[in-house]
DNA sequence: ACGAGATAGTTGACGCGACAACCATTATCC
DNA sequence: GGATAATGGTTGTCGCGTCAACTATCTCGT
């Protein structure tokens, strides 16, 4: 039996930060994406179909795209079929599949909220950083990312 | 009104690679936790607790150290004391505070984890950067980290 | 051509966390 | 010193996300 491995000093740092970060920061956006009723799940569905030719997806990808489990995903577009901001169509070839297409309604509520919205990030996060905190954190991030995209046993859209 | 501030490319990227990180990497990590019947907020007690003076915190505390909101607190203390894991008492000169302290059974069962979890954490993060990576994660996450805790109408223990 | 397995999506149950209302205790202040 | 506010903690409700089980469709080997 190996010695553990602790954490470096910077390591540790990094590791309390991202902490911090995913247990206060995260839920105070979700907060502030709340009161314009919409959910963080919501907003990314509104964007992942936003980018998207037609502003249409298939689930599967829109899913994996927005970070969504399957199951998670269905339950929301439940509510966002409801409010009339997407609408849901058989894949006329492949009987199982479906595409979520977004609405003119959904564009428009995803054009008002889009703005604020990034001020809200940048309000929580950017706003505190210069250029090169930034240039270092979207480098580590992304390898990280890189690396939870393509080992889970997917070639990963991600991003 | 003033255009909307758009994120940079490199806050964009940083932006969807946290996003990744939070929505994925994050959960997998409480997934690998819950093998042992522990959830991620448990730990965060067990951590918190032992590295505090007789092994002991006064409840607020606590809840900030670990960053959980006291009513969080309150519902997960309640299955670490029937565990066995944690004993909670009485603040003898102020009636309104309690502490709560790590059991002998907490502290092992801490011991016992503590080196998995660390190897978990390596996996999903540090083991995807070189030192100059986590160097700037930690710098750029610090401020940001920093930001939420003095903010948050309180001169945050935080870290 | 047919059965096994894979893929796409849905459903329902359950547990956790947020939130608001609440009780108890201690400060504050006129 | 007694009302009022502030602090520390608890409780109960409700909504979201996970998980496992399920249906339906398609693929592929033989």
């Amino acid at each position: 039996m190996a010695e553990p491995q602790w954490l470096t000093e910077s390591e540790q740092q990094a590791w309390r930060a991202l902490l911090v970060l995913t247990n206060r920061g995260m839920p105070e956006l979700e907060r502030r994406l709340k009161e314009h009723d919409l959910l963080a799940a919501h907003y990314m569905i509104f964007a992942m179909l936003s980018d998207a030719p037609d502003e249409t997806m298939r689930l599967s990808d829109l899913a994996d795209a927005a970070n969504l489990s399957q199951s998670r995903l269905t339950h929301r577009l439940r509510s966002l079929v409801e409010s009339g901001d997407v609408t849901i169509d058989q894949d006329p070839v492949d009987g199982r599949s479906k595409y979520a297409t977004l609405t003119k309604a959904g564009r428009a509520r995803l054009d008002a909220l889009a703005p604020l919205h990034v001020q809200d990030v940048r309000e929580v996060i950017f706003d505190h950083l210069d250029p090169e905190d930034v240039e270092g954190l979207a480098v580590a991030l992304s390898k990280v990312a890189g690396s939870l995209c393509d080992d889970e046993r997917f070639e990963g859209a991600c991003s």
